[in-house]
DNA sequence: ACTATATCCTACTAATTTAGTTGGTATTTT
DNA sequence: AAAATACCAACTAAATTAGTAGGATATAGT
């Protein structure tokens, strides 16, 4: 089981970006360069971010890219959910926490899977954007 | 990002064998048919149960799995880092925790990923077999 | 108006991982 | 000997992830 690596681009370029907030727009390629990643990928990345409103962009020349919220508001757990899709890294267990595998639904091994997820969003949604990005 | 159906399958065939702890040997068919998962599939996840000394087995007729060791003494956390492998589920961290990314080893993003780890691995860690085999 | 620099959009490709299959061999009980 | 089991390796199919190609659209500066 890996995450991919999108989550860890993603919080990279909104890092990046946090630093300039109120400040500057500041263009993918820029972001691509500095952080040494692929810009047409970087790019795919931004059209989720932008969608779920974490950015906003402005195009032409001198256009670019920009936190839509302070990042002493948003959390990680938005950021890595608006990559990733839904938050449900089970097959058995959606993202509310309901299970709905067809087999046998009540077998101890959801249980298992239920806590983990709780975990990982708990986890997510205790950092602030702010709190990692100095 | 999903987990994969190795962990569920794995976890679900190792509550199976709990029921049997002390009692009988048990087959990857019986298993398989029982679970609805299938038994090819399955014996390949038994051989990693079996390199980590988690289940043993008895070959020919009348053979079959039983659980190494006490359901009261395994973790969740031993069967899915058997069946996952490391558990290291970013490209940045290793099992221990050290971030060793090439290009930006001091970036935020990696605490994130460190929390999260950590985070599972605990919650893993802190699940005997025995609580969920009812 | 032209040009350079951006975002935005869609489709394709390559690589990797996961899930499952095929076809056996070796071992033990009956 | 036959049946049932674990054991083993190589192959295939499907899904996901990562990345590329080739543009269209919008804006600022000249």
């Amino acid at each position: 089981m890996k995450f991919s690596t999108r989550t860890t681009y993603g919080l990279r370029a909104m890092i990046y970006l946090s630093k300039y907030w109120q400040k500057e727009k500041i263009s993918i390629a820029s972001i691509a360069k500095a952080e040494g990643i692929s810009s047409k990928y970087l790019e795919r990345l931004f059209a989720k971010l932008k969608k779920e409103d974490l950015i906003v962009a402005e195009k032409g020349s001198s256009g670019g890219y920009a936190l839509a919220r302070d990042p002493k508001e948003v959390t990680v757990f938005d950021i890595v959910k608006s990559l990733e899709g839904k938050m449900s890294p089970f097959h058995c267990v959606d993202e509310s926490g309901k299970v709905y595998c067809g087999k046998n639904c009540k077998c101890g091994a959801t249980l298992v899977l239920v806590k983990v997820q709780k975990a990982i969003n708990d986890t997510l949604k205790g950092i602030k954007l702010k709190d990692i990005s100095k």
